[in-house]
DNA sequence: CGGGCGGCCTGGAGGC
DNA sequence: TGCCTCCAGGCCGCCC
């Protein structure tokens, strides 16, 4: 389940591995994913071209090509990118494969086909169905107390689907929303126009905290994640309240935590120090 | 129009 | 061991 440390941590391993490769060919196996596959924009966009640079947006992979344009590729939930020799077998959910100049493939994997590919040119980047309406960067120098309490202001939300929706804030979501609460010590059930500045501005400081450390540990790997070179990300051990139902809280040494469902989706929080 | 929620998917876990 | 059900959750799109 890929939030935006698992995907900054991709990222990474993606722009040095693919920086100067060019793509010889490119094998669609299986058009299936979350949107369809535009196979003629793939080939157009990619297909023959050389990969300069990888970026990323929310939870959004951009690939910039040479020639202009632009890889966009989601992994949803079970998506996953792998650099193999071409002799290796290819796997079952190996639905798009990007045959490199240095004799590697790179591929994409996804099981429950979630994730998104797109391409399209650079000047439509802002404009992109799924990018024209994301919210600020969480590490960006524009996630402050003061935009955030603004847009807060008339919520009625409960905190965490605040922080999980995507038009305020990117890159947070069911995990590390749970575990910048419980360092915040806020309540997951606050309402968001209730917040503070205060409370904001501690709010948006363990956010911050939380994403870096993930990113310099891995990523989580709760199940599916995994890193280009097939490794799972380190972050999983240090989690202090996601899947930690009954343990005891590590901020206050004395609450329980415990598993609750908000919008249908499982929430961890110490009934103890989160108000 | 803000926001809740259905649906997309498959594999793994747990129950019997 | 095998089948069946449930659950995981990002996020668009529908609908209230």
């Amino acid at each position: 389940m890929p939030e935006l440390p698992e995907v900054e941590t991709v990222r990474r391993q993606l722009d040095e591995r693919l920086r100067g490769r060019r793509v010889e060919a490119l094998r669609i196996r299986d058009s299936r994913l979350r949107f369809g596959l535009d196979e003629t924009a793939l080939s157009r966009h990619v297909r023959g071209k050389t990969a300069f640079s990888v970026r990323r947006r929310a939870k959004y992979l951009l690939v910039e090509f040479s020639g202009g344009g632009v890889l966009l590729a989601h992994l949803g939930m079970t998506g996953r990118f792998t650099l193999q020799r071409r002799s290796t077998p290819l796997g079952k959910h190996d639905h798009v494969v990007f045959e490199l100049d240095d004799g590697d493939d790179l591929r994409f994997n996804d099981p429950r086909r979630f994730g998104v590919l797109d391409a399209f040119p650079r000047d439509r980047e802002p404009s992109h169905k799924l990018l024209a309406h994301l919210g600020v960067e969480p590490l960006g120098p524009e996630f402050s107390a003061e935009l955030m309490r603004g847009m807060a202001r008339t919520s009625k939300r409960p905190i965490k689907n605040f922080l999980m929706d995507a038009t305020k804030v990117v890159g947070v979501g069911n995990i590390y929303a749970s575990e910048s609460l419980h360092l915040a010590g806020i309540h997951p059930k606050r309402l968001a126009g209730r917040l503070s500045g205060e409370s904001w501005r501690r709010l948006i400081d363990r956010i911050r905290f939380v994403l870096e450390d993930a990113i310099e540990n891995g990523g989580t790997t709760l199940r599916d994640f995994m890193s280009l070179e097939g490794r799972a990300g380190d972050y999983s051990g240090s989690l202090r309240v996601y899947g930690k139902a009954g343990a005891r809280c590590g901020v206050c040494d004395a609450g329980t935590i415990r598993r609750i469902v908000m919008t249908g989706r499982s929430t961890f929080y110490c009934p103890k120090c989160q108000r």
